[in-house]
DNA sequence: ATGAAAGCGCTAACAA
DNA sequence: TTGTTAGCGCTTTCAT
């Protein structure tokens, strides 16, 4: 905060010889009846003094910040564009986002965070399915500031509003149908148990897809994080592939930077891509698109997903006002799934899978 | 901001039966006497009742905030690595940062965010060598809010308090000459227009290190933002190369991004990497090592940058506690070097250059 | 060692 | 149509 005093409504009010308070309604564009006249010097005042409105001043008086608070574990990647998009479609609305990373998924970072954003009043907060127990988060968020998660299934609604969810189990069940259309007649998921819930989801999508085939056809699986280097993951696999016929393994990973890791290390030991492997991957990383061969992935749609999160988050902060400018799809699409809306996935096939 | 009231220091105060007054100062630890009872008294109260400041509150009283604003193009890639770490920089400092995504260099929406963190008053401002005019950024910043940039080359000092630029001259040098040690004697750099100031960086060091080869090389460049595709930059190249002596060539690309877009490209058409093509980006994305073949590139430490852009701010703040926790490497290089700070980047030598 | 009171800049009744 | 005034929750002299 600057040393040297800022322009306050009190010299705007002295400037254009009108009370403080007729300098608030001008400001704020209030519906009060005021002369034109008095708007103009008021304006004027604004304008050649270098007005410039105190938020902290305003949200304390009218007890609401327009502020919301997000939680990515990380600006790379998918969170990053979340949480990019999820700042614009705020702002459109007429909110404003402060994102925090949190380092990973450190609950204790997470939790200094959480606090900090409540110390700010924020009127709402955004997290991630996150590290931190269910009894601390509704601890610390106690009632009052509603809280929507993204990829986070199963809370309880008492402490979240809502979730807004991406559909690995029906993205992950068409990456196996995708598959199984190229050729390959045995499939392998590479998982990862770190992050136990949306891996979960996964394994379910490739569950189901695998009992939706016309015919049986061999699968296996594996926890990435038991194994130091990409290289013992792939003995593992090629382990799974030894005696079986020779044709094309498929290959799922949990996200496109585990995946393409996988892919080097095959292409290293002499493997063909397409051809051995048929490979596909999760998040549509701008990686994916310009590496070599160029890898099928999953894309999330993340300004869809941003749409539906502040779309949970001011019905919970009753903004009629910016309700009203959703669509009627999404209003619709709100009320039929409740409180874990859906968002689906949509596959992004390249020269990975032979196409 | 919640509907039902929060708790405050007046609930406090009537809880432990003082004046709010001493709420205040125990709860701020203030270096005034109090009787050990009363702070037990006190902090018992706050934690029964769930008390938790309100920063807005206090930020208006004490006509600080203690919060810091950050514009990034985006969060991807090495603006969210970079934003993260001044994120942790600024908490370790006792600051808070709010970072916003200005979606690309759009100078429209530039503009939106800096005035909104300025009517959130914050104590600084932290910015790219951004696409607004050095005009419009002075007259919305003004005097009292400072202002400091990375990866600005020449700005005035009465605008920005100081810049902390990454040394892409030195950096690139450094690659020229790697690449001629690994025998290349004929390289190309592929540059990007569109973000001027740091591709002149980049040409320079370019020059640089070919001016400084033990034998005079071949060397040529390009505008890739003249080209509608990766395909036609490679053309270009291949014009280069042809009639020249069967050696490797080596490319310097802008960024990662374009330099593996381009290795894609060339391995598409049946290229060699290296072998025909010596291949170093500059980020060092994460991308990079996980590509195939792995990709040299230039590391950029994030962590030192960001050290120096608090240290920068603090130092314009006036904040002598926070300063006092620097090293004395870093108070003298900050000294030493003045308002534009250079860090040194890191070559991380890979499969791509031959090693 | 503790408290009273005057702000900080703005909003929102309520009066005029 | 405009102005008066009482907060919002906290910090900070200055008394006591």
């Amino acid at each position: 905060m600057s040393k040297k005093r800022q322009v306050t409504i009190v010299d705007l009010a002295e400037a254009a010889g009108v009370s403080i308070a007729t300098v608030s309604n001008v400001l704020n564009r209030r519906k009060v009846p005021m002369s034109s006249e008095t708007i103009r010097k008021v304006e004027q005042a604004a304008e050649e003094l270098g007005y410039r409105r105190n938020v902290m001043a305003a949200s304390l008086s009218r007890k609401k910040s327009y502020e919301l608070g997000m939680l990515v574990p990380s600006f790379e990647g998918y969170y990053g564009r979340l949480a990019e998009d999820v700042q614009r479609t705020a702002h459109a609305y007429g909110y404003h986002l402060s994102v925090f990373s949190a380092a990973g998924f450190d609950p204790e970072i997470e939790k200094r965070h959480l606090d900090v954003l409540l110390q700010r009043r924020v009127d709402g907060l955004i997290c991630h399915g996150l590290a931190m127990s269910q009894e601390a988060t509704r601890q610390l968020v106690g009632v009052g500031t509603p809280l929507v998660l993204f990829n986070a299934w199963g809370w309880p609604t008492d402490i979240a509003i809502g979730a807004v969810n991406l559909d690995f189990v029906v993205g992950c069940d068409e990456i196996v149908q995708h598959l199984y259309a190229q050729g390959c007649r045995n499939l392998f998921y590479l998982g990862k148990s770190s992050l136990y819930a949306t891996d979960r989801q996964r394994r379910i999508g490739v569950q189901n897809g695998l009992q939706g085939m016309p015919e049986p056809i061999a699968s296996g699986s594996l926890d990435a994080d038991a194994f130091a280097t990409i290289d013992e993951v792939l003995a593992q696999v090629e382990a799974f592939r030894s005696g079986r016929p020779q044709q094309p393994t498929g290959i799922i990973g949990f996200d496109d930077v585990l995946t393409q890791s996988f892919m080097s290390a095959a292409l290293r030991k002499g493997y063909r891509v397409p051809g051995d492997f048929l490979i596909a991957g999760i998040n549509n990383d701008p990686a994916t698109s310009i590496c070599y061969p160029a890898m099928t992935s999953l894309a999330l749609p993340t300004a869809m997903q941003a749409e539906f999160v502040m779309l949970l988050m001011l019905q919970a902060l009753d903004d009629a006002a910016a309700l009203s400018q959703f669509s009627q799809e999404s209003l619709a699409k709100a009320d039929k799934e409740g409180h874990e809306i859906q968002i689906p996935l949509r596959l992004v096939p390249r020269r990975s899978t032979g196409v």
